[in-house]
RNA sequence: GGAGGCAUAGCUCAGCUGGUUCAGAGCAUCUGCCUUACAAGCAGAGGGUCACUGGUUCGAAUCCAGUUGCCUCCA
């Protein structure tokens, strides 16, 4: 029935003389429907289905977006299965591919939304990769370069090595680990057996080092000032630096420094000018700088570093530790902190005004305890890595000429025009081959689709714009939330949305977040199957107060049913009810007058509870 | 290691600025009912030292401090 009402048009919403009320929808593009979606779009739904109830002219703007590294990683997966390398076919060979992908299966999502009975504006679907929204993409990105918040840089960023691409912070899941810290000694030069020992998690980053640090407060240490000492196998002498962010209870209290594969150790080795070994190949195996082991992968090279630093006579002990160890978000692979050269965004200037936006209730967050962790987040934002090395998303609109000089502009003639006026070389030009992050693309949706970026004053965006409420996950809070309030303000100069509503994380009866990976989240299509659509959705609705975990139980959606059933029954009697001219009964006329002030009451309680977000708690009053 | 949150009935949670709608709801349990909208239902019942220990107060589930246990985010 449902994706009959979709067919027909039923929600479809153009600008009229009634109040706006205006929700977007998250774009996703490679999953299929979890029980997380579900419970994200029950809530969109029944936020818009009551706006449209009070008359409101509701509109809810579905998409997908193109999922970068998820959406590459399927289609070149897919290509070897056919024994196709993506370097043999070339860019353009396999953007066709992608597309092809993403015409097969990237709708998959919202025609399930559809059969969830969702009450989206279906004719307003957009994708973060149609020409228009890649137009936005791209002006945006010339348009921040202009305004110096877009810049290129050599900086440590979080390398993927199974993805082969550059990941931002937030994309990296820092897990507790059992690790082995290995203590390994290190000869000091010119001298006899003296020695220093530092300790180590990651043995194989040895053959990129370039000093021993110890903290100058140190009395073990204090005699080894001047000294220098030789990394094991390899005999390179390296300086014994003394600096005070060595944490003296760590381990030996000795630190090796390899300013080449560790954030902190690559600010120390600037400090200190120090020499940066790269050992590591961008797909995780040693390099010829490693001297040794070159072409293993780093974890194969660790095995053998340590046995062959043990027959060396240069491993101490290991100690068995737990240690947080970053992972990627999408392939799991373990990162590497690695060197590189990629675009960033300035994100200080832009997080001032987000953050005063939430703090002044101009955007509220629902529920108001993850305003402090929005704070905190804001405060200390880092510049934003944009740049993936990938083909599918929106090229990078940057140039550069045979001597490296960039011009960031629209087209190759540009390019040329910006070189010459700078009276730069124009040979060699060569567009950059990296895109932009998705959410590069995603941070302007609420714009991007009343094409508010192509033509700023059209009547889609005035009416609908800024939209009333979001709905997501807090695990997105900063990816998506936070940089929608930036676009926002950057370029309507006004908030993207009033209220953000964060749900919370659907969990396995062991508490366990339901993920694809563990296999332990049921499959909605199967459950609404069971218990009917709007069973499963009320089951959904029943524990899941704002923010908070909901731990999922079949038992739910047979609530959910009973109630839906219960609904539609009182429906039925109402719908039997007739009206007849009669005189009634003392009795009967008390009786509906209680039933009047019984209703009335009912109503206005509800109506508070959806206007403070407590949409369970609604649903409750709404059963009895 | 830094920040925040949570702890109330067997389970999932409400309980806003301290005081007769403060000890609540739903599920589960138990007891009655096939009452022509609904047994996927209706009517009713039992069940809690509001984590622990102190403090503030005439009065604390509610405010404060500490303890324990769990969770989340960040490094």
């Amino acid at each position: 029935m449902v994706p009959v009402l979709a067919r027909q048009r039923y929600f479809r919403s153009v600008p009229d003389g009634r109040e706006p009320y205006t929700v977007v929808i998250r774009p996703n593009v490679t999953g299929v429907l979890h029980m997380g979606h579900m419970l994200n779009n029950t809530i969109q739904d029944v936020l818009v289905r009551r706006a449209r109830m009070q008359g409101k002219n509701a509109c809810w703007v579905p998409g997908t977006d193109h999922a970068s590294i998820a959406t590459e990683a399927k289609v070149v997966r897919l290509l070897a299965e056919q024994g196709i390398k993506k370097s043999a076919i070339g860019r353009e060979k396999f953007l066709e591919h992608a597309h092809a992908w993403k015409d097969k299966y990237g709708g998959v999502i919202l025609e399930q939304l559809k059969k969830l009975g969702a009450s989206c504006d279906w004719d307003r679907t957009r994708f973060t990769m149609e020409p228009k929204l890649n137009e936005a993409v791209l002006d945006v990105f010339i348009d921040l370069h202009k305004k110096g918040l877009v810049y290129r840089g050599q900086r440590m960023v979080n390398w993927d090595p199974v993805a082969l691409t550059a990941v931002s912070d937030e994309e990296v899941i820092h897990k507790e680990v059992n690790s082995r810290l290995f203590h390994v000694r290190y000869a000091v030069e010119g001298e006899q057996d003296t020695w220093i020992t530092i300790a180590t998690t990651r043995p194989e980053t040895i053959l990129g080092d370039s000093a021993i640090a110890v903290h100058p407060e140190d009395e073990r240490y204090a005699h080894m000032k001047g000294k220098r000492a030789l990394v094991p196998l390899i005999g390179r002498s390296v300086p014994i630096i003394f600096d005070e962010y060595v944490e003296r209870e760590f381990g030996t209290g000795a630190l090796k420094v390899t300013p080449a594969h560790d954030v902190n150790d690559y600010e120390l080795g600037k400090k200190h000018k120090l020499e940066t070994i790269d050992i590591l190949e961008a797909n995780g195996t040693l390099s010829a700088a490693a001297q040794l082991y070159v072409g293993d992968d780093r974890f194969a090279a660790r095995k053998k570093i340590v046995k062959d630093l043990e027959e060396k006579g240069h491993l101490v002990k290991i100690e068995d530790i737990k240690n947080k160890v970053g992972y990627s978000e999408r392939t799991d692979a373990v990162i590497e902190p690695r060197l590189s050269l990629q675009w960033f965004v300035k994100m200080s200037e832009l997080a001032k005004p987000a953050l005063e936006v939430v703090l002044d209730g101009r955007v509220k967050l629902h529920p108001q305890k993850f305003t402090n962790t929005y704070k905190y987040w804001m405060e200390n934002v880092r510049d934003w890595c944009i740049s993936r090395q990938l083909w599918w998303g929106q090229q990078i609109p940057a140039w550069y000429n045979d001597a490296g000089d960039a011009a960031v502009c629209r087209t190759e003639a540009e390019a040329i025009a910006q070189f010459t006026a700078a009276a730069q070389s124009i040979n060699g030009i060569k567009q950059d081959e990296d895109v932009v992050d998705t959410w590069f693309s995603s941070w302007l949706w609420p714009i991007s689709v009343f094409d508010g970026f192509e033509n700023p004053d059209n009547a889609d965006i005035k009416y609908y714009y800024p939209t009333n409420d979001l709905v997501t996950a807090p695990e997105i809070l900063f990816f998506w939330v936070a940089r929608m309030i930036m676009a926002g303000l950057e370029y309507r100069n006004e908030v993207p949305f009033k209220n953000v509503y964060l749900t919370g994380i659907v969990r396995d009866k062991q508490g366990r977040k339901m993920s694809k990976q563990l296999g332990n989240s049921p499959d909605p299509l199967d459950l609404i199957g069971k218990f009917g659509a709007d069973g499963v959705r009320v089951g959904m609705l029943l524990t899941s107060p704002a923010g908070n975990d909901l731990p999922y139980d079949d038992s739910l959606c047979e609530q959910g049913r009973n109630f839906s059933n219960k609904i539609w029954n009182a429906f039925r009697l109402v719908k039997g009810f007739t009206i007849e001219d009669k005189s009634q009964s003392a009795s009967n006329a008390a009786a509906c007058a209680w039933m009047r002030s019984r209703v009335q009451r009912a109503t206005a309680e509800i109506d508070g509870l959806y206007d403070r977000f407590r949409i369970t708690e609604a649903l409750m009053a709404t059963s009895s």
